[in-house]
DNA sequence: CAGTGGCCCTGTCTGC
DNA sequence: TGCAGACAGGGCCACT
C-alpha cells in the first residue's frame, strides 16, 4: 500500500541504481500491467529498449523515468506494486509482470529492473515526450512535499468544496500523494472528522490539517528511508512504520493515543475511515441519512 | 459543472 | 475441510 513517501523512497532507490544505466532488452510478462499503453506490449518493449535513462522524478504516487528520447516511463504501483533491481538471473518473483535488462557497467554483472505487482492494480506506459512532466499526469497537483505546493490554493481550493474534507484529501486534483491511511492518520492528528464538509472549514483548520499531512509524511520517509539500503522495496505491510505510529488507521477498537476513547471504523467509498469519536466529532447531521 | 459511487484485481483471512 | 464472501484500495469514469 504505497503512498507517497514509500514512492518517495522508490523514486530514491531509482535515482541511485538506474538512472544512468542503458535498458537492454524489455520482456513484459503480463498484458495487463502495461495496459495503458495503448500500443501495445511490443511497442512499449520497442520504446524501451535501447534508451538511456536520464532520471527518476514523481509527482504524487506517479513515477516517471525520462529517457534519452525524450519519452518516459509512467509508472504507477497500484496498490501491491514494487520496483525492484535484481542480479540478472535471480529467481524471478511469483508476480513479476515487467523485466528491463541493464546494461552492465564497466563489465560487471548484469542486472534487472523488475517490476513486480500482485493484484495489477498498478501499471507501466510510455509517455511520448513525456520526459519532463508526463502529459497523462498534468492535471494532477503537487503534493504537500513539493516546494511550489502553493498553499493558499489548496486552501482557498478545499473551502470552494461541498464535499467531505477525507474525499477532498484524497482528490488528485486538490492535493496528490494522500491516500487512506495518511488521510485517517493527518485528520485525527488534526481533530477533525472526515465528513466536515470543506466549505465550513476556517482557514485554520485547513492549514493545521496541512501541516499534519506534512509531519505524518515526514515521519513515514524517515522511518521507510532507512530501510531501503539495498533497493529492497517492501510494501506488503511491514514497514515498520505501520505498528509503531499509526494512531487511527486499523485501530479499531483500540485506546485513543489522545483521549481513550475507542477508535470507530465506518465504511468509507468502498473502504474503510478510522477516527476518535471524542476527539474527532462528527459535524451536525446532514438532514437525511 | 460539481459531486457521488461503482468498478478494476488477486491474495488472505474469517465465518459458516 | 471447503467454499463463499469480506477486505485491502488509487484512480478512472459514468451517472446524477
Amino acid at each position: 500500500m504505497p503512498e507517497l513517501p514509500e514512492v518517495e523512497v522508490v523514486r530514491r532507490g531509482l535515482e541511485s541504481h538506474v538512472v544512468g544505466r542503458t535498458i537492454d532488452s524489455v520482456q513484459v510478462l503480463h498484458p495487463r500491467p502495461v495496459r495503458r499503453h495503448l500500443a501495445g506490449a511490443e511497442d512499449f518493449a520497442a520504446l524501451t529498449a535501447g534508451r538511456v535513462v536520464l532520471g527518476a522524478a514523481r509527482r504524487g504516487k506517479y513515477l516517471w523515468l525520462p529517457l534519452d528520447s525524450g519519452d518516459a516511463v509512467l509508472a504507477h504501483l497500484g496498490m501491491s506494486g514494487q520496483m525492484l533491481v535484481q542480479p540478472s538471473g535471480a529467481p524471478d518473483e511469483r508476480h513479476l509482470r515487467v523485466r528491463f535488462a541493464l546494461r552492465p557497467v564497466d563489465g560487471g554483472a548484469g542486472d534487472e529492473l523488475r517490476f513486480v505487482d500482485q493484484r495489477m492494480f498498478g501499471g507501466l506506459s510510455v509517455s511520448p515526450g513525456g520526459a519532463d512532466l508526463p502529459p497523462e499526469i498534468a492535471h494532477i497537483a503537487r503534493d504537500p512535499m513539493d516546494p511550489l505546493f502553493d498553499e493558499d490554493a489548496f486552501v482557498a481550493a478545499v473551502r470552494r468544496r461541498g464535499s467531505g474534507i477525507k474525499r477532498i484529501l484524497l482528490d488528485q486534483t486538490v492535493v496528490s500523494g494522500v491516500g487512506n491511511i495518511y488521510a485517517d492518520e493527518a485528520l485525527w492528528r488534526a481533530q477533525l472528522h472526515g465528513d466536515r464538509l470543506g466549505t465550513k472549514l476556517r482557514r485554520t483548520d485547513v492549514l493545521r490539517l496541512l501541516a499534519e499531512v506534512r509531519a505524518v509524511m515526514t515521519a513515514a520517509l524517515d522511518e521507510g528511508g532507512t530501510s531501503f539500503d539495498a533497493l529492497y522495496v517492501n510494501v506488503n505491510g511491514e514497514s515498520g512504520y505501520f505498528d509503531r505510529s499509526l494512531h487511527a488507521y486499523g485501530q479499531e477498537g483500540r485506546a485513543c493515543d489522545r483521549c481513550g476513547t475507542a477508535i470507530v471504523r465506518v465504511s468509507f467509498m468502498n473502504r474503510s475511515s478510522y477516527f476518535c469519536p471524542v476527539c474527532q466529532p462528527r459535524p451536525r447531521a446532514r438532514r437525511a441519512a
